[in-house]
RNA sequence: GGAGAGAUGGCAGAGUGGUCGAAUGCGGUAGUCUUGAAAACUAUUGAGGGUCACACCUCCGGGGGUUCGAAUCCCUCUCUCUCCGCCA
């Protein structure tokens, strides 16, 4: 969520910047800013109220010491009608708070200024692409066929015991999948992230937390009895640890990893989007999340790029990374950089990795600050990306590596998996 | 799942319905001393709102109530811990 002292001073900054996300939110952000005006109000004329009741009170505390009972009932008087008059200007400062965060909250992040306008994936900026993209000929097997040969993953057990989307890894794919977890989280290890291993639910305050309530209510799968979300991203939980907590300088940048599964319920997809694994509702993911400095946060942004990018290098894929434009991106991002690999079979590229800069969206709302040079408490910038979802990589690798009817895997992963080819 | 205990500042831990935002200790920071460090001593040290800056207001797990006045009394919810049961 924005910050209400951002928007009093850069309001039309706003404006300008959430256009790129094909949102008019002048008026918005008038209300938003007459009801920041009303509201203060409000809690002024509250404060006062209260200022007079505090002083009646000791007041009253003095003269029944001294025994002066009659002019502390006078004074209970007076202090009987500021109750009243409190009681109004609590509702009133409540309900004009409340309706000042509803509109803050359907306010997204605004884009950096190097983010590109536009509506959709269309409109992305690509701004690097790496690595050969092999003509594999009329025989190039999707992944699916060749994970469905090989006996690697079990679309079909998944359904059978839990549902679509669901897949059961066997064999060596079940060890490609181990191997890979391992070899990301020891690349970030080695990268200076410490490694994490969170809880696959979360509760409420966490997923306000990061932003996937309200926003993405119905994407995450949810317990009511016991009011759980199953995580959509190592992300929330993650992130979260910090909330509301004040770091020390020293402390930043904080780099962390996890793995863990990730659950999406997905509602709404279809097609060639869901073939294979494209599309899960269970999947893996190694995520990276950063708390930085703000004037440092952007540097960060471009090395977690760099860090990804050299993961995809090592696993020999062909990727490319988009920018993305203010229509694409998500709610609570200020800039996205989306890593995308060939998928040789399908011939299209798939989404791995969103690596973004939330600046303080979700600092703000979780309370994670820093203690500065100054030595007073300013709130830091949070990023994250994933490094990297495993699916599409697993997905890529297959169908990019496949020769002769056999996958061999990049070197970088066999002592990982123990084997070459499969 | 059953029974009991508890929830106070970074941590530990006091707190009689009024001057308690809260003793004390530890920790942190700054200083004195020292060649340097340790020790000792001195000072300082919660967060949020508000203000140019003060003032002022809010917060002792959450919500509600009693009272002129609540960390302190009452109700309720949540969570944590201990014991028992079950169990990877």
């Amino acid at each position: 969520m924005l910050q209400i002292s951002y928007l009093r001073d850069n309001g039309e900054e706003a404006v300008a910047g959430l256009k790129k996300r094909g949102i008019n939110a002048e008026q918005n952000i008038k209300d938003i800013l007459n009801l920041d005006q009303q509201r203060r109000q409000a809690q002024n004329d509250l404060d006062q109220c209260l200022a007079e009741a505090n002083k009646i009170s000791k007041t009253i505390g003095g003269l029944f010491k001294e025994g002066k009972r009659s002019e502390a009932d006078v004074l209970k008087e007076r202090s009987a009608e500021l109750k009243e008059q409190t009681k109004d200007l609590q509702a009133q400062e409540e309900q004009l708070r409340h309706a000042l965060d509803e509109l803050l909250v359907q306010l997204p992040n605004v884009p950096f200024h190097l983010v590109p306008a536009g509506k959709s994936a269309e409109d992305n900026e690509e701004i690097a692409r790496v690595g050969e993209i092999k003509d594999l000929g009329e025989n190039a097997k999707p992944h699916w066929e060749i994970a469905e040969e090989k006996k690697l993953i079990r679309f079909d057990l998944g359904v059978k015991i839990t549902g679509a989307g669901f897949p059961v890894y066997q064999g060596k794919g079940a060890r490609l999948q181990r191997a890979l977890i391992n070899f990301f989280l020891e690349e970030n290890r080695n990268a200076g992230y410490e490694e994490y291993q969170p809880p696959l639910f979360v509760n409420e305050a966490s997923a306000y937390g990061t932003g996937q309530l309200p926003d993405k209510e119905g994407q995450m799968y949810y317990m009511p009895e016991d009011n759980l979300y199953a995580i959509p991203t190592a992300e929330v939980p993650i992130t979260n640890i910090f909330r509301d907590e004040i770091l020390e300088l020293e402390e930043l940048p904080l780099k962390a990893t996890a793995y863990s599964a990730c659950f999406r319920r997905e509602a709404g997809s279809y097609g060639k989007d869901v073939r294979g694994l494209n599309r899960l509702h269970q999947f893996d993911k190694v995520e990276i999340v950063c708390l930085s400095l703000p004037e440092k946060s952007f540097d960060i942004l471009e090395e977690m790029v760099e860090h990804v990018a050299g993961l995809l290098k090592k696993l020999e894929l062909p990727y490319r990374i988009l920018r993305l434009c203010g229509g694409d991106m998500g709610f609570t991002s200020a800039m996205t950089y989306d890593f995308e690999v060939w998928s040789a079979a399908q011939k299209r590229w798939l989404e791995v990795s969103s690596v973004s800069n939330f600046q303080t969206f979700q600092t703000n709302r979780m309370k994670i600050r820093y203690r500065g040079e100054d030595k007073k408490i300013h709130l830091a910038h949070s990023l994250n990306g994933s490094a990297l979802a495993l699916p599409r990589i697993v997905a890529a690798l297959l169908e990019n590596h496949q020769e002769g009817g056999e996958v061999h895997l990049p070197e970088a992963l066999q002592s990982f998996t123990g084997f070459k080819t499969i």
